[in-house]
DNA sequence: AACGGTTGACACGCAGTTCT
DNA sequence: AGAACTGCGTGTCAACCGTT
């Protein structure tokens, strides 16, 4: 039987993809889908009276992403527990994770040339200059983005460790984080946590990723809804801050190709070093106060609930779409 | 996965109309 | 009168698509 209302829209992409970049962008960026669903329908089901130690500290780290998943999609839950075919919930995982790559895919693309003009104060030049599509003359090779990667705590000042950070011969892995990361870009060894993940490039970055790539300079002249919007997202969640620190550290590096198995980058350990500490329990208060700041920084509305609700917005758009 | 190009949704402004 | 709604044109931008 054939089922036509009066649709203006022939759905060209499955709902799935949608969703996908979303959980991508905020949830968890560098996973595989398949192994999460596939891991989670277990859990809850044949090994749902296994006791809480009975798993490791990264099952019960991928069972939190895989409950934030079924929570963010509608019916996506009842959908893969009460599906027969496993041939359906692979290829519900394939939507979500295309999802996820081609949202990170584009995020790459945008911000490779947006993070040149936010490498110096408005007005000033660089140099040398950099192209905004080149990567080759960025990561150490340049003095700017150089002195943006170097890890905390480690003198880019200094010229021979610059020279050996230009070698290789002194390696930066994942878990060394980068100076950038550090409001006003200076690192306090008295005090790890001051200033770690609320440096302006940071914060134009996530913008220009959430907000609308408009909403970085001008205030909220965007001429049409941004990631966040879309999505109904107001406040900024852990992983998403994350996203938007491995797609800055990623753009400013001379790496033209996004791996996450990539040791030369190594943007995977970086994403999970930096969530990983985000998410301990010995480090709420200070998460807490940093999720406020962000929420402030990047949700003008953040406190106030006044924010008027357009028709257009995405609650209407997706009943529109049933 | 990058890159270049296309598509379609949307904000905004403008003008004209209708409702208080 | 002014507020509020409607329709249209335009520019912007995220999403998408094909190619490499």
């Amino acid at each position: 039987a054939l089922q036509l209302g009066p649709r203006k829209k022939p759905r060209t992409t499955d709902p799935l993809v949608h969703h996908g970049r979303h959980f991508g962008r905020t949830i968890h960026a560098l996973c595989n889908v398949n192994a999460l669903i596939t891991n989670g329908v277990i859990r809850m089901s044949e090994r749902s009276e296994e006791p809480e130690e009975a798993f490791t500290a990264q099952e019960r780290r991928e069972h939190k992403v895989f409950t934030l998943l079924m929570r963010s999609v509608p019916g996506l839950e009842e959908r893969i527990m009460t599906s027969d075919s496993e041939e359906e919930v692979h290829n519900i995982a394939t939507m979500l994770q295309k999802g996820a790559s081609s949202a990170r895919s584009d995020d790459t693309k945008s911000l490779k040339s947006a993070i040149i003009d936010w490498l110096l104060p408005a007005g000033e030049c660089l140099i040398p200059p950099i192209g905004r599509n080149i990567k080759i003359e960025r990561g150490f090779h340049h003095e700017r983005t150089g002195a943006l990667l170097c890890p905390a705590g480690v003198d880019w000042s200094d010229q021979e460790i610059k020279q050996k950070l230009r070698s290789g011969e002194l390696s930066v892995s994942g878990d060394q984080w980068p100076i950038l990361l550090y409001s006003s870009y200076k690192y306090d060894d008295t005090n790890p946590w001051k200033g770690l993940l609320q440096s302006v490039i940071l914060v134009k970055a996530y913008k220009h990723i959430f907000t609308s790539p408009s909403s970085v300079e001008r205030e909220a002249k965007a001429t049409r809804s941004g990631n966040a919007r879309i999505h109904g997202m107001t406040s900024v969640t852990c992983a998403s801050i994350v996203y938007a620190a491995t797609q800055a550290r990623f753009a400013l590096s001379s790496s033209s190709v996004f791996s996450r198995t990539d040791t030369t980058t190594d943007s995977e350990r970086f994403y999970n070093s930096l969530l990983e500490m985000l998410e301990d329990p010995d480090e709420t208060v200070e998460v807490n106060a940093l999720l406020t700041w962000w929420n402030r920084s990047v949700f003008p509305n953040y406190n106030t609930n006044s924010r008027p609700v357009s028709k257009d917005s995405a609650l209407a758009k997706i009943k529109a779409k049933r």
